[in-house]
DNA sequence: TAGATTGTTAATCGATTAACAATC
DNA sequence: TAGATTGTTAATCGATTAACAATC
């Protein structure tokens, strides 16, 4: 009933290489060619795709336009999710920039800081508040999902504000990892770590 | 001889929660101490320490500053890797000035862009230059990494430049999966992709 | 010693890939 | 039809977890 996580994430770029084709005119596509466009094979394609429980027309490629209809069911929800940036810094404001530019049926509606000179301030036209005000805005805002980018030793702290404050996804940028309840999804990116996984198979590949 | 993706991953998540063990004088710590930090299980942790052929003081657990040791001697380089942040967006900007007040052995010492204003511009220190004199200064600076976070349309034809000129690793922040030959080690992050995904697991798990 | 901890092999789990029958 | 493509089961691969003997 769950789908696989890799899966969750191919087919969110799936549907991105998809409305790029509806652009272009591109009515139908071919699991290989999908498969190219992300560099992975034709069977990955088509077993994602088996999950989601689309059938194409066949010899014909699967239909663009009704794939991406059928991505959409689920990987969407109806009304969109309301979305907050936690930690206002340079990271923060970058990425809130980065997605407003972006997808729609995630609305990043709130930005919160600790700083009083980023309070009031707007940027990319999201208001930061306060973090004391946190409860109030999620609640009347009905924000679900947490964007984080404090500094690592506010990091433990904050987080458990969130999950008290009935937060029910993380999306974590911060070095720490962080404690949540098991009914809080939360996903961790270090790009820290990342850039020295890089250099380690880099140095490694000298040889 | 390579050690697993994972395995690295969490060598350089455990390195900075060692040093910082080390700044608070703690200088011996259990495998599940250093679990419970990462929310890992204490096996995870003693089968990674095993991979990287340290052996502790039986029952004192491990020793905190040889662990750092061997660690830094399987992640770094002797004398470092130079590393250079392509695309001076917003979010070139912010993880540049990120990195740089970071770690010590993966020094980025230049940006790329093409739009004229940005050229000779210093961020945090880092200059940028033109993307045409790319060839000339990953040369001459002995740059073996790449940050890229141009456009989605530029993507693809940078890379193809950075593997020309003979960039080793590649850790792309752009939407679009890069075609790089085998030699380039190369790691992807899609923030979009990752915001999707918690949002369906935070969508399914409303049930 | 008894209890706690480590190091390591075997079992399990999740995800990818191979194989192939069915379809147009 | 023959060739290309899909949908799906079985095999493989990589990583995690369970089990447990060895050590202090």
């Amino acid at each position: 009933m769950l789908l696989p996580e890799r899966t969750v994430e191919r087919l969110s770029e799936y549907r991105r290489s998809l409305l790029q084709c509806l652009e272009e005119g591109k009515t139908h596509i071919y699991s290989h060619e999908l498969a190219a466009l992300h560099h992975i094979t034709a069977v990955q394609v088509r077993r994602d795709i088996m999950f989601v429980g689309y059938t194409s027309m066949q010899r014909k490629g699967y239909d663009v336009k009704e794939l991406v209809g059928v991505i959409e069911d689920i990987l969407d929800s109806r009304k969109g999710l309301n979305v907050a940036v936690v930690g206002v810094g340079n990271l923060g404001r970058a990425i809130t920039t980065y997605f407003i530019g972006k997808r729609s049926k995630l609305n990043i509606i709130a930005t919160f800081d600790v700083d009083a000179n980023k309070i009031d301030r707007v940027i990319s036209g999201v208001k930061c508040y306060p973090l004391s005000r946190l409860e109030e805005i999620v609640r009347t805002k009905d924000i679900s999902i947490v964007i984080m980018t404090v500094p690592a030793d506010a990091a433990r702290e904050v987080a458990s504000q969130l999950v008290e404050v009935g937060i029910r996804g993380i999306l974590n940028f911060t070095t720490v990892s962080l404690p949540v309840t098991r009914d809080v999804y939360l996903d961790e990116y270090d790009m820290i770590t990342s850039l020295e996984k890089v250099a380690y198979f880099v140095k490694m590949s000298r040889k």
